[in-house]
DNA sequence: CTAAGATGTTAGAATAATCTAACAAAATAT
DNA sequence: ATATTTTGTTAGATTATTCTAACATCTTAG
């Protein structure tokens, strides 16, 4: 059995997970808000479950096992988040913290029944994928819209790091997924962006904002 | 701030408390499946808390804010519930098990907007009223159907104890909120009742049974 | 290359919630 | 009314999760 606790661990470990799969137990310390020492003692008892890699000083890893725990977990969370968004009119501003809450509800039937009535979305509001029941994940490699080039038009398709103050940034300008963006021009000091979208005046975003906006090219 | 635990010990009390609202340590401590030491303990921390009033071998009662907040995670549970069985197709035995791990989330905000789609039950699935926001509970005395006698007709108004295999039992007999049963006799020996309802053939329900169904006389 | 700073671990303690064993009080049955 | 049973409490231990203080290792800036 996994705790609460521990599936919070899992769920953080995989979305910090870089390119190699690894995390340091720094980061992991400030994504959680726990002491670094608390988090080394939970990663030994977690390498205890087979759940994760752990060697003193060395990068954390998932094992097989621990990936896919951690995107059953997520999976649960993002079909709440869905089920909040789509089926009860929440923005998407507002599920994320309602899903950490309800994602550790352990009922299968539950989260069997929200699937099926949203249709087995692929998708959560934030546009980020939802994993399949055995916990496989179908990743789609998007571009930040800070890596686009001016005179580029490009679809939002997710959006990262989704707190509610970035998400009501964006309900204020009516950015959400789908919208279709035209980059008229980038400010080579602070990277800020000047783009345009349906039909409004041109609106200049900051790189912190581009860099949270994922989106494609092939529109 | 009131943990998990503490949650589910004062919705154990508020259910258990008898008319002058005492409680056990002992049958709350069967209710909780927890020993009586650790439930000993736990009373005294609530009583710290203003929550529950306890003096050694004293039967527990709780005090107004504990009823207050006892109210608040029945009213939870119950909204919740109804969601389950209104919104997500579930049948009435399966509610309540997920309706336990639900009921914890904090956050007004889903409670409110399940009320919302709700339209406001007064009643959950199980024909309990729901308490209102600030906790105040619209009590209901309905009658128990092995207190009715020979010749009356009932509607069944709600069902008390309700554990998922009784609803079943129910379920295979197409008892529902608002069936109406004629009593047509009554067992002297074990108090069963021969009844028909529905149109349907007799049927025999022990005592055991018609303890748990709460009916109204004036149909 | 080495000193400073950042990162990670160990040791020991705290809190919450639970348990068992032993004892104490209350209720009950003859 | 007293012995037995049931109920309740105390004491002490256990497990899970967290912390701080002190120490160890790794990384990086001169």
């Amino acid at each position: 059995m996994i705790s609460l606790t521990e599936e919070n661990y899992l769920k953080a470990l995989f979305n910090l997970a870089n390119h190699a799969g690894e995390v340091n137990v720094n980061e992991l310390s400030k994504q959680l808000d726990i002491k670094m020492p608390t988090v080394t003692s939970m990663m030994k008892k977690l390498a205890g479950k087979k759940l994760v890699y752990y060697e003193s000083y060395k990068p954390l890893r998932l094992t097989e096992k621990g990936k896919r725990e951690a995107s059953l977990v997520i999976r649960k969370h993002r079909l709440t988040e869905m089920f909040l968004a789509e089926k009860m009119g929440f923005g998407w501003e507002e599920v994320h913290d309602i899903a950490e809450q309800v994602e550790h509800v352990q009922s299968a039937a539950f989260f069997d029944k929200i699937n099926e009535l949203l249709g087995f979305p692929k998708l959560d509001p934030h546009g980020a994928p939802i994993p399949d029941k055995n916990g496989k994940l179908a990743w789609v490699a998007y571009d930040k819209l800070s890596d686009c080039h001016v005179g580029e038009t490009v679809r939002v398709s997710a959006v990262v790091h989704t707190s509610s103050e970035f998400l009501k940034f964006l309900n204020n300008r009516e950015i959400k997924l789908g919208t279709r963006i035209k980059i008229k021009s980038i400010e080579s000091f602070d990277s800020s962006m000047v783009i345009s979208y349906d039909n409004r005046p041109a609106e200049t975003l900051s790189h912190a904002v581009c860099e949270r906006l994922l989106v494609e090219k092939k529109v």
